[in-house]
DNA sequence: GCGCTTATTATACGACTGTTCAACAACGAA
DNA sequence: TTCGTTGTTGAACAGTCGTATAATAAGCGC
C-alpha cells in the first residue's frame, strides 16, 4: 500500500492565488489581527514558510491581496452595469438605467457586507505608511472612479448638461455611495439598503437643475 | 544642592487625561502601530507600567481615547454652528447659515486632516471586535448624527418641508459629508475643500424639491 | 525631621510577530 | 529506477506585544 503524499506541489501561480484568497478571507474575518503569516498560512492550509517562498515579504502579499480585492469589486459592478446595458426588454436600457443597476449592485450582497468593510479598513490603514499598498491603490482605485465618471458622462450626453462640472459630479456621487456604504456597514440598523439606493437615485435626478 | 526629583506625581485624573492625549497623538502619527503601550507611554513621557496602573487594560485606554477624540470633534462643530447662530451682522443667521458654518468647519483644519483619518481608521478597525469601543461608539457617535438631524429639522421648520423624510435627509447628508471627507483624506489631490463645501450646499438646496 | 500613602519605575514573563534557512519530499525527466 | 529540480515544511531567530509584579520615591500630614 502506497503511503499518501504529505502535501501536493502546485504551480507557483496557483499557490500565490490561493494565498491571496486566504489573505482576503483572514482580513474579512479578523481585521487587522488577521494579517499575520501564521493565520494566513493556516487558512490556506500550508506551512508558515511558504509565504516567503512565493512572496518577497508580507507587505507584498497584502498589496496583491488588495489588488485582487479591489479588482473583484470593480469587475462585479462593471458586470452588473453591462448586464443592464445589454438586457433585452420593453424598458430602454440607457445610461440612467445603468446607473440604477450600479446602485442596486452596490447595495446588495456580496458588496454590502460588514466583513468587506473590515477588510477595506485594514487596507485604508496601511495606505499611509506602506509604499506597496500605495502603488496598488494608485493603479486600482482609479478604476472605480473611472467607472463612475464614464457612466456620468454618458448620462450627460443623453439627458442634457448637469448643473455642475462632470468631474465634481463624479466626486460627489462616489462620496455619497461610499459614505452610505460605510455608514451602513458601521451600523446596519440606521437605515435600509433600499433607502440608500433611493438617496442615490434622487441625487442623480437632481443633477439636471 | 538638592537633587531634582526623578519624576513628578500627578493626580490620577490629570495623568489619565495626559495618557489619553498621548494615545490620540500616537494613533494620528502611526496608525495601528501607534496603538502600543510602549509608544504611548513614550509619547506621554512616562514608563510602560503606568498605563496599567491608571487603566485596567489597553483596550479601555483606547476606548476612552475614542470618546475624547469624538467628543472634541463634535464639540468643535457645535461651537462653529453656535458662533454662526449668535453672530451679529447684516446677514440673517438662520438654520441655513448654520449649516453652511457646519460645512466650512468640517472641511477646514483641524478637522480636514489626513492624520485625523488615520486615527479614525484605527477606531473603525476596532469597532467589530472590541466591546469597549462598541460601548463608546454607541454613546458617542449618536451625538454627531443628532447634531446633523437637529439642524435639518430646524431648516425644515423655517424653509418648508423636504421632499423626503427628515431621517433620510440626515442619513444622506452625513453620508455625503463623511464620504467627501474620507475621499479627500485618502487622496487630497482629487478635489479641493471648497468644492466639497459646494457639493454639500447644493445637496441641501436640492432638499426642497 | 519621620512615616505613610500611592504614583511611578523597571524588570520579567509568556505569547505573538516576520523572516531565515536547512532539511525534506513530490514529481517530471532521463 | 535514479536523478535533479524546486515546491514545501517546520524549527529557530531576534523582536515586539500586553500585563503582572516588586522595588522605588515623591509628596503630604504630622
Amino acid at each position: 500500500m502506497a503511503k499518501a503524499p504529505r502535501f501536493e506541489r502546485q504551480l507557483p501561480e496557483e499557490r500565490r492565488h490561493a494565498l491571496i484568497v486566504a489573505t482576503i478571507d483572514c482580513l474579512k474575518a479578523h481585521g487587522h489581527e488577521g494579517m499575520s503569516v501564521r493565520r494566513i498560512s493556516a487558512a490556506a492550509g500550508v506551512s508558515i514558510g511558504l509565504i516567503n517562498h512565493h512572496f518577497p515579504n508580507k507587505d507584498e502579499l497584502v498589496a496583491q491581496a488588495y489588488r485582487h480585492f479591489n479588482g473583484e469589486l470593480v469587475a462585479g459592478l462593471r458586470r452588473a452595469v453591462d448586464n443592464e446595458r445589454l438586457r433585452s426588454g420593453a424598458a430602454r436600457n440607457g445610461p440612467r438605467q445603468q446607473l440604477s443597476a450600479f446602485f442596486r449592485e452596490s447595495f446588495t450582497a456580496p458588496n454590502l457586507d460588514r466583513d468587506v468593510l473590515t477588510a477595506w479598513i485594514v487596507f485604508w490603514g496601511l495606505l499611509r505608511h506602506s509604499p506597496a499598498i500605495q502603488r496598488v491603490h494608485n493603479e486600482a482605485y482609479g478604476g472605480y472612479l473611472d467607472l463612475v465618471k464614464h457612466m456620468l458622462t454618458d448620462l450627460e450626453k443623453h439627458h442634457g448638461p448637469f448643473g455642475l462640472p462632470c468631474h465634481l459630479a463624479a466626486v460627489g456621487l462616489t462620496a455619497l455611495l461610499d459614505g452610505l456604504w460605510l455608514e451602513w456597514c458601521l451600523d446596519p440598523g440606521t437605515f435600509r439598503p433600499e433607502e440608500a439606493i433611493a438617496l442615490c437615485e434622487r441625487w442623480v435626478d437632481a443633477l439636471h437643475a
